[in-house]
DNA sequence: GGCGTGACGCAAT
DNA sequence: AATTGCGCCACGC
């Protein structure tokens, strides 16, 4: 069994640590996808019921923008996680972004 | 088997 | 400098 490109995008996203967040973007390409970094935002639709569970709450787009936070069961539940692993939002945004920011590709 | 979809990213204007 | 539009590629129907 190979795994799916998105079966992949899962287990990166598994892999961010607590308190960290990384973008649609960094993801793709640390699979080598380039470019297709609106097929991770798509896995992450998919990702709703996977177990184990996906923190798509750790990723949001390049600006740090919580653009999926729409998508959880509340529109305010993604920004109290990350407050919660003490990442500062505002505004749907990410503070301190790039101090936050965890690059897959370096991990892997 | 072919078309549309999509929680992004980037270039061009 | 900001905004708009287009491209990309795997999955679902």
């Amino acid at each position: 069994m190979e795994p799916s490109f998105y079966e992949q995008v899962y287990e990166v996203v598994r892999l961010i640590p607590q308190g960290r967040v990384t973008s649609y973007g960094a993801i793709a390409k640390a699979l080598g996808a380039g470019r297709s970094s609106r097929l991770v935002g798509y896995a992450m639709n998919l990702a709703h019921d996977l177990q184990p569970p996906v923190p798509a709450h750790r990723v949001v787009n390049h600006k740090g923008l919580l653009t999926g936070k729409f998508h959880f069961r509340g529109s305010d539940l993604m920004q109290e996680l990350l407050e919660q692993e003490g990442i500062t939002v505002e505004n749907d945004q990410v503070q301190n972004f790039k101090t936050v920011f965890w690059d897959p590709a370096i991990e892997i």
